[in-house]
DNA sequence: CCTACCGATCGGTAGG
DNA sequence: CCTACCGATCGGTAGG
C-alpha cells in the first residue's frame, strides 16, 4: 500500500501532504534507484501534488537528503549506545548491539540502505554534519572492541582497527542482504554474526 | 599526475586519445563523486576532447560503466578461482583467497569502488551481465565455505549462508577503508581478517 | 498547494 | 576528433 495510493488519489483533502509523507516516499524511491537520479518530478508524483508544491514543505532536494540519513543514523546510535555504556563484559554487549542493530535494520530498511549508500553526495556543511553522526555510530564500536581487549573477552590478537572495520562492514553488508521476510528473524541473524565474530568459523 | 595532464595538455599529438585513457578517467571521477553525478562534460574535459568526441571512442555512458565494472569483477575472480580450485585444506585456501582479494584491491582500488557501488545503476541487459559476474564471484566463496564444513576445516555452526555473506561483506567494506599508502600490506590486512574471520574475535 | 516559468545542463548525433 | 546542435530534463522560484 502507499505506492500508487497517493498518487492516484485524486484531488480530496482527505490525506493532506506532509513533510513526513514526502519524506517516506523519498525514502522509498532513493532506495530503489538511487539520490541523484530520482528527480524532483518523480518524488511530486509519488506525493500526488505538482513539482514546484515540494518546495512549501521542504528547503531542498539535499536538505531532505540529510534530514533522512542523519535520522536514519541516529535509528542506530540510540538503541545502540545504551548497551555500549552499560555494565557487563565487552563481548556480551558486542552481541547486544550486533543484535541491536539488526532489529533496527529490519524495521528500516530502506532507510538505512539510503543512508549507508547514499550520504555521500551531500556537500559542504550537510556532508559535515553526517561524517559527525557516522563517526559516533562506528566510535561505539570501537570502542567495545577496546573494552574487549581491557577486559579480556575479546582478542587483541589482530589489529583492533581492522576487528572495528571488520565488524562494522559485516553489519553495513547485512543492508544489502538482509531481508525482513525471510525465515530468519534479525535476531538469529544478528545470533549468527555475532558467532562468526566472535568464535569465529575455524573448528581449532 | 594525469589529474590535470590531459586536460591542461594544449593541442599536441603527444599522447592521442585512446578508449583506455577514457576508461582511467572515468574510473577516477565515477569513483570520486559517483557516476549519475559525473556528465559526459566533465569526462571529456578530463580527457582533453570535446565531449561529442568522445563517441567517436566509446558507445555509450552506460556501456563505458559496464565495461569498467564487468572487468572490474573479474580482476578478482582471475586470481581468486584458482585459488579456490586447488587442492589443500579449505580454510588455508579460504585464507589465501582473503590475501588475494586484498593484494587486488590494493591496485585496483578506484575501479573496485565503483565497481561495488555503482553497478546498480546498469539497466537492462548491462544489468543482467552484471549481476551474472557478481554471482560469479560470491559462487567462489560460497564454495570455499560449503567444502571447509566439508572437510571438517570450517565450522557448521552458524547458518553457512550468513558465514559467506560474512566474508565477502567484509572485502566488500574493505573497498572503503583500505588504503595502499597505510603502514599494513595489504597481504597483513588479509591476514587479520582472515584472523578475525576464521580465529574469531573472542577468548575461549 | 497551483500556475507559469527560469536558466542550466543532460546524453547523444549529423556531417564532416 | 571538431562544429554545431537536438529535445529532454534538471532543481528551484515568483506570485498568488
Amino acid at each position: 500500500m502507499g505506492r500508487k495510493a497517493a498518487a492516484s488519489q485524486p484531488k480530496g483533502q482527505s490525506t493532506s501532504v506532509t513533510p513526513d509523507i514526502i519524506k517516506v516516499e523519498a525514502i522509498r524511491l532513493f532506495s530503489e534507484r538511487g539520490y541523484p537520479v530520482i528527480g524532483m518530478r518523480d518524488l511530486s508524483e509519488a506525493v500526488g501534488i505538482l513539482p514546484g508544491s515540494l518546495y512549501a514543505h521542504i528547503a531542498s532536494k539535499e536538505k531532505l537528503l540529510l534530514d533522512i540519513v542523519a535520522s536514519g543514523v541516529r535509528n542506530f546510535t540510540d538503541v545502540i549506545a545504551p548497551i555500549v555504556e552499560r555494565d557487563g563484559p565487552a563481548d556480551e554487549r558486542l552481541r547486544e548491539a550486533i543484535r541491536a542493530h539488526m532489529r533496527v535494520l529490519a524495521v528500516t530498511l530502506d532507510q538505512t540502505r539510503v543512508t549507508f549508500h547514499q550520504w555521500h553526495y551531500l556537500t559542504n556543511d550537510n556532508l559535515d554534519q553526517m561524517v559527525a553522526v557516522r563517526r559516533d555510530y562506528e566510535m561505539l564500536f570501537k570502542r567495545l572492541v577496546a573494552e574487549g581487549i581491557e577486559d579480556g573477552t575479546l582478542l587483541g590478537t589482530s589489529r583492533p582497527t581492522v576487528a572495528t572495520l571488520s565488524i562494522i562492514g559485516v553489519l553495513g553488508s547485512a543492508t544489502e542482504w538482509f531481508s525482513p521476510t525471510g525465515s530468519a528473524s534479525a535476531d538469529e541473524i544478528g545470533d549468527a554474526i555475532a558467532d562468526v565474530l566472535t568464535l569465529g568459523l575455524g573448528t581449532r
